[in-house]
DNA sequence: TGAGAGCATCATAATTTTTTCAAAAACAAT
DNA sequence: ATTGTTTTTGAAAAAATTATGATGCTCTCA
């Protein structure tokens, strides 16, 4: 469950993010100035924080400035119409996203998603790798190691192995694995597969067990674990 | 090890305090007037300046202004004596501390010392310099450096350059690559993202490799640390 | 308004990958 | 064991992809 920060000086329009973001799944809590903000910064943790321009006590920039020394968390900003901020200073600060009031809460909302995703697919945590004994595969990074060596494949031998591995113990027939991997439109030979598979084996050394061979049918990455 | 930037056009006063940082530990670079030493700020990183006012060319603050342009950088002031500056305009310009002359080397290098320590203290968690081997990227500042020297980047080229490490070693199509950094909008070649590759290989120099090809795929950033 | 920077595009060179094909090997059934 | 069928393999041709260098366009700044 992440958490938003909203802070605006207006009640109204305060009440209108958190009403529509909590619909979307978020917490959201609220600040009316940019002082309290930095304040719930400094006891909470926030995943995101939605912060206007214009505010008394503290403008959202100064704010920001001022948060991020504290934490580093994203910024989306929302700014009037015809308030020309250059887009530059906004990067210095570390802002994500600008916003331009006024603004529909579905596209708020669609660009705080976008944000946290792009944080989130940097957060090394969510990298996915499989392992399979001393076989590892790393989808995100597509890449593979064989008993702890990083080992390089072509395209095609990527595309084979992420496909087996996600359906793996499932037979593949050549018809399947040639519409799938290589499309509908292939126009080639059925053999070309074998090749494939051939390669495939030799770069994957004592793990091309895995590959099974499936006589009359095609092939099956089998692994039980 | 810290590296100061001492900036005086007479010599000796140079010489003296350079002996004297070197003694106390720091890497002393010297330039004899303000041009030189915006120059040198350019192209190198500096943890601070130690600036005499009085100087041909180019004062010391207006070459403070200008430098604080370019980067944050601690600034120590010498002045002679019975000049009167007004310190509130220091401040503004963010300079740390003032040293009169005569100064005895021992107390401007207590000043250093403390001014460092200050900043150390204050910045550890603003901080949003990446490290990479000798490529130091500063995402706040919008700037890089490769083994201690300041490289320039095009707009693109950090644009480029920020987005795969906010994605490191995340493999990186080049559509979204075009949907993220050129936005979704952008209706042209795939293969501008090539050349712009290029460019920011040949920026990086020594730490190209970091930009992995993916063949089939795009590109990726690469590096496990 | 002229110089320079940055960018997109393109043509070509350099490189890697894919496909094809035929011979050898493996297999399954008689 | 023999035979017909299917798979594996190695090598070479063909195709695809990427790197690079050059070009012209646009925008900015002096």
């Amino acid at each position: 469950m992440k958490r938003l920060l909203i802070v605006d000086d207006e009640d109204k329009i305060r009440e209108v993010i958190k009403e529509y973001a909590e619909f979307s799944g978020y917490v959201a809590e609220e600040a009316a100035d940019g002082m309290s903000a930095i304040g719930m910064v400094k006891l909470n943790d926030y995943d995101l924080i939605i912060m206007d321009v214009m505010m008394p006590k503290l403008d959202g920039f100064s704010a920001v400035k001022e948060i991020q020394k504290i934490k580093n968390i994203p910024v989306i900003m929302l700014s009037a119409r015809g308030e020309e901020y250059d887009k530059l200073f906004g990067f210095e600060l570390g802002i994500d996203d600008y916003v331009v009031k006024p603004f529909s809460p579905k596209e708020l909302m669609a660009r705080v998603n976008a944000v946290l995703s792009r944080v989130d697919a940097s957060d090394k945590s969510s990298q996915t790798i499989e392992r399979f004994d001393g076989l590892e595969v790393n989808f995100a990074a597509r890449t593979i190691s064989v008993d702890g060596k990083r080992i390089e494949l072509t395209p095609k031998e990527y595309d084979l192995l992420f496909y087996m591995i996600q359906n793996k113990n499932i037979a593949l027939s050549r018809d399947r694995l040639l519409s799938d991997i290589w499309g509908y439109d292939f126009f080639g030979d059925d053999r070309t597969i074998d090749t494939h598979v051939k390669n495939l084996r030799n770069s994957l050394g004592p793990y091309r067990k895995f590959i099974v061979t499936l006589r009359g049918v095609g092939y099956k990455f089998e692994y039980e674990g």
